[in-house]
RNA sequence: GCCGCAGUAGCUCAGUGGUAGAGCGCACCCUUGGUAAGGGUGAGGUCGGGAGUUCAAUCCUCCCCUGCGGCACCA
């Protein structure tokens, strides 16, 4: 006898070896009907297998939030077998289940067009209208190999040929299609029901490969209940408003045009919000004690030879000849030239750590297909800087920087950040003893620092390990922003040394830093995160002042001056317009702040204040309302409640 | 870079083997209107670029460029 634990808490006996679906006919009749598989100790499991030992048990319905993934992976077996039907000769390879839905990719010579997706989703419903029994099999793997040998399926010859000994291979059969798959799946095709919906044709490569073979992926999504569906198809519509390519436009912000592709063409709006990013971090950085340098954005070939770049980043570069038949590199990034700016002059050890920093705009040749609006470019603006310190001094430094990085990006609203360990990649420089205490001093501070974060074996810089810090976009894509890396050879390979106590030469070590990474990504993540709706100290015109009629346009002009004395950035809307259609053009153009100003507002000197988002209007004095708005306009750093907090804590630390 | 899709006015998009249309925006005029589009008139396009087929190409074919969605890459 085992005792199985239901949810509600109560425990029962049963014969060793019970289904689930015996299980659930033990408990009712309908349930029995409506389960679709269960969950052991947490793990789904066919309604058909045997439950061999004590555990808490939970028979699911086709309801139930944990089934949501089994229709999923369903929805995927059957359209692979509507694909195989429409479409033979075309090889299954495997599809798995994601966020919202799942995919499966496909190789077939001819290309799948959108029209097709139609046809499959038909065939789909076909499918499951048939309500065939999903069953498993358990086959040998000899017995696996013969069957999709001969079925022509070299994929799934290759993935039979890859389980480990010792595993079982599964089979699960739905009518006359099977396919090779871990499970578990629900008991029958019938139970996807119609809350299904195919999006999307893309190219993927088999094992995620680019060596390997092009293949055909087809996405879909799958809910339990058409409203599921319905509420998620529109929020899809609505993350697409929001996209900081459509926004950029709208808000007048920036543009892209041919001859500069993967290059940003900042208009006025834009680069107002871009140096109020640098001004903010060029105080955050400075009250950390770094200087701020400005190295050249070319510099010749020899040099790029010595830091590494010319054998390790070649593909990247833009590489110009010039007249004097020279061969000059645009920088890929700032580190060569702030170790020659390290190396002007004799650094003694009291001298670290030494911390330059620069607002550098890198170039880096990306793959054309990796563009994408201004969050990632061929030319980009780094909030660089290289600290330049002695071995004993690295943990701390990291540190420091931890911390530093965190509390910025809280004052932007990101509370949630990814932390990645990414560890010696295979084109690298340096010997694998320096890399190991490298490596070994990004866990100890990361350790020490009470921050989790997950190994990302092999990605790391050429030149040395780097922690990388993810924020999360309004759409669900994770940004790769700040980064720290610490770098036992660059400063070696370019000759940078400094005069220790003992009065002999040391190698500095260097820690290669940014904290929004590329200000353009950064900006495009916040025009994301915030749907356009920027904090008032971040919008590039923080109020209009909109007349209701001509009578009020001396009074308009004041007020805004007013506004701009106390230091805002203000704009009049002076134009033969009625109020309706002011009210709507600065609220599609995101002004977070609107004066309407008429005769009466003109009378009492007041304002009529509406905030963006909302319908609401207050009328208040002109005087306090500046006040209110240039407090509220000011940076979060520079907040009086915000420096007294920073304070307290970097004393705490 | 790879696979697929797309490119018509500033924006969103319709359309045709006989050299083009709408709405919004823009300019001008009328309107002075109280919180998400008042009315009228007008300007604006080598239909992404190049080659080919054709009496004739924005439309059909091929090549290229750029964009979009994935993959791969990455800040």
């Amino acid at each position: 006898m085992i005792k199985l634990t239901f949810p509600d808490g109560s425990i029962r006996e049963y014969n060793q070896g019970i289904t689930g679906a015996e299980l659930a006919a033990s408990i009712s009749k309908s349930l029995a009907k409506k389960a679709v598989a269960i969950s052991l100790n947490g793990q789904l499991a066919d309604l058909a297998d045997p439950i061999e030992r004590d555990g808490a048990v939970k028979i699911l319905t086709r309801e139930d939030p944990d089934a949501l993934e089994l229709i999923r992976h369903d929805a995927a077996h059957v359209m692979a077998e509507a694909v195989q039907a429409l479409y033979p000769g075309t090889q299954v390879t495997i599809g798995p289940v994601i966020e919202n839905g799942f995919y499966y990719d496909f190789y077939r010579e001819e290309s799948f067009t959108p029209d097709d997706l139609g046809k499959i989703e038909a065939k789909m419903h076909e499918i499951i209208a048939r309500d065939m029994p999903l069953t498993k099999e358990v086959w040998s793997r000899d017995e696996a190999r013969a069957y999709f040998e001969k079925a022509g399926e070299a994929f799934k010859v290759e993935l039979v040929d890859a389980i480990p000994e010792g595993e079982t291979l599964k089979i699960y059969r739905q009518g006359e299609w099977l396919d090779l798959c871990r499970g578990p799946h629900m008991t029958s095709t019938g139970k996807v029901g119609k809350a299904f919906k195919l999006q999307k044709l893309a190219g993927a490569y088999w094992r995620g490969d680019h060596r390997n073979p092009q293949l055909q992926r087809i996405y879909g999504t799958a809910w339990a209940k058409p409203e599921e569906l319905e509420a998620y198809l529109k929020m899809l519509e609505e993350a697409e408003k929001r996209d900081h390519r459509r926004l950029g436009r709208e808000m007048d912000l920036f543009h892209f045009q041919e001859e500069a592709q993967g290059s940003v063409f900042w208009h006025p709006k834009g680069w107002t919000l871009f140096q109020g990013l640098v001004n903010y971090i060029r105080r955050r950085q400075t009250a950390e004690g770094f200087v701020e340098v400005n190295s050249p954005d070319m510099m010749e070939r020899t040099l790029w030879e010595q830091s590494g770049h010319w054998e390790k980043f070649r593909d990247n570069m833009y590489i110009a000849e010039t007249p004097d038949e020279k061969v000059y590199c645009c920088k890929p990034m700032n580190c060569p030239g702030h170790v020659q700016i390290f190396k002007n002059g004799l650094k003694s050890y009291r001298d670290l750590p030494l911390k330059f920093a620069e607002f550098g705009k890198v170039h880096r040749y990306e793959p054309s297909g990796a563009l994408h609006g201004i969050m990632r470019v061929r030319h980009f603006t780094q909030d660089d800087a290289h600290i330049f310190c002695t071995e004993d001094q690295l943990k701390d430094e990291c540190l420091k920087l931890n911390a530093l990085i965190l509390d910025i990006y809280r004052d932007f609203g990101f509370e949630e950040v990814e932390i990645k360990l990414a560890t010696r990649p295979e084109k690298r420089v340096g010997a694998d003893e320096v890399w190991d205490r490298a490596e070994a001093a990004l866990k100890e501070a990361m350790t020490a620092a009470g921050v989790a974060y997950v190994l990302n074996e092999g990605e790391g810089a050429f030149y040395g390990p780097k922690l990388e810090y993810t924020l999360r976009d309004a759409i669900g894509r994770d940004w790769q922003c700040g980064t720290v890396q610490v770098d036992l050879n660059m400063p070696e390979r370019l000759g940078a040394f400094y005069i220790g106590a003992d009065g002999e030469k040391h190698v500095p070590v260097m820690i290669h830093r940014a904290i929004f990474g590329s200000l353009e990504r950064f900006t495009g993540i916040l025009i994301e995160n915030y749907a356009g709706h920027l904090p008032l100290w971040l919008s590039p015109v923080q109020a209009v002042v909109a007349t209701v009629v001509s009578d009020a346009d001396d009074y308009a002009v004041e007020v805004a001056a007013a506004l701009a004395a106390a230091g805002l950035r203000v704009e009049t809307d002076l134009r033969n317009e009625k109020i309706n259609y002011k009210v709507r053009e600065h609220s599609v153009t995101k002004v977070p702040v609107l004066l309407v100003v008429g005769k009466r507002e003109a009378e009492e000197r007041t304002v009529s204040v509406r905030r963006l988002g909302s319908q609401a209007q207050t009328v208040a004095g002109l005087a306090e309302t500046i006040a209110d708005l240039a407090a509220e306009a000011t940076p979060p750093d520079l907040r009086a409640e915000a420096s007294v907090a920073k304070r307290s804590n970097s004393k705490a630390a």
